[in-house]
DNA sequence: AACGCAAGCAACCGCGGGAAA
DNA sequence: TTTTCCCGCGGTTGCTTGCGT
């Protein structure tokens, strides 16, 4: 038996707030409390489903919140915590003041996952001067402020043909660099392992090799064995060529397309991004990126390991895999105080 | 100036846990 | 013990805004 609706769906209003709902909202609030939120639209006369109203009022009409941006403090603050307690928001937005859980969640999936994507690249790629030399200069990022976006992240379709080169009509590009791969994590069977790469931008498109994350199963793993080959660059999907020859080794690719939207859109490809942490998490090898990481903030200095784990662990796996049981209240309330000491 | 695209954020949805009946 | 209900959480979606071309 399914799960009563939490409330009347009919006749329900959805979408932006207004202000006069606002008004309605708080008005109802400041003279009768929190709570009861499925009986509250109907006492306040509001068209709105109990769980819109708690939500309106928690994110937004709450006079203790706290509005402006996230300032380094917090973010750090943020870092820590989720290093602690992974993608449990609330509890983190609890030990901020004045932050909601939404609040957090949305900066962690704008600012401070497009950190993580970029500190994996530079961390790897910065690893690849120990087996082979990098190209004498990288072409300068070029993109447009702010986080990466959702359709960025997505691999290209795996389905469509157009994606799907032979390894036979692939070509080394001259700026590939071969890294160490890691044995730690395979990928699926049949499937190469890991890698990372720089990105080059300005360049155009000229195709879609089988080594991006949606291809990358249908590599041939009959090339070179154990080894593997994975892109990521910007557009973290994108990239054009491969080969390799040497055991235990993997090659970086330069990218010829900065814009994989566009891709994306043609094929009608749609996958969420959660899809890509959790390919991360099979293909990366965590432990080497965390050795020779940097800081995401300082990259003079090493950061914690608590800190650092943060950025390259995804939430669910780190409890679950990585960390054993998931911590109780009072275990986990002890390890905020010894974050925030 | 117009258009297209990407970032940021507000809001929605589904699910699980806990309390009450 | 089972069922029902409510609340809260985390993931996801879609709208708005602003920037680049």
């Amino acid at each position: 038996m399914g799960r009563a609706p939490c409330c009347e769906k009919v006749g329900m209003k959805k979408g932006r707030w207004t202000a006069e709902e606002d008004q309605i909202l708080s008005d109802y609030i400041r003279s009768n409390g929190e709570g009861s939120w499925r009986a509250l639209p109907k006492n306040a006369g509001l068209k709105r489903c109990g769980k819109s109203c708690r939500l309106r009022w928690i994110n937004y009409l709450r006079s203790d919140l706290k509005r402006g941006n996230i300032t380094p403090e917090e973010e750090e603050l943020i870092v820590k915590l989720h290093s602690t307690l992974g993608n449990r928001w609330s509890t983190i937005a609890s030990n901020l003041p004045g932050r909601t859980d939404n609040e957090i969640k949305n900066y962690w999936n704008s600012h401070l996952s497009r950190k993580l994507h970029n500190f994996i690249r530079k961390s790897t790629v910065m690893n690849v001067v120990e087996n082979a030399p990098l190209p004498p200069s990288l072409p300068p990022q070029k993109r447009r402020p702010g986080r990466t976006s959702r359709s960025s992240m997505k691999p290209k379709s795996i389905l469509n043909p157009r994606n799907q080169k032979t390894p036979n009509s692939l070509e080394a590009n001259k700026n590939d660099v071969v890294l160490p791969i890691s044995t730690k994590k395979n990928a699926q069977e049949g499937a190469l392992n890991v890698l990372s790469s720089y990105s080059v931008s300005g360049a155009e498109e000229t195709g879609l090799g089988p080594c991006s994350y949606g291809d990358v199963r249908y590599c041939n793993p009959s090339i070179n064995g154990d080894d593997g080959v994975f892109c990521n660059n910007d557009d973290i999907y994108n990239t054009n060529s491969f080969l390799s020859d040497e055991p235990n080794a993997v090659h970086v690719f330069s990218s010829k397309s900065n814009n994989a939207e566009d891709s994306d859109k043609k094929r009608g490809f749609s996958a969420g991004r959660e899809n890509m942490d959790t390919m991360a998490d099979d293909f990366i090898d965590w432990d080497f990126v965390c050795r020779e990481g940097q800081s995401l903030w300082d990259v003079k200095e090493g950061p914690p390991e608590s800190v650092l784990s943060s950025w390259l662990l995804d939430g669910e796996k780190f409890e679950s895999d990585d960390f054993g049981e998931p911590l109780d209240l009072d275990e986990e309330n002890a390890m905020v105080a010894w974050l925030l000491s």
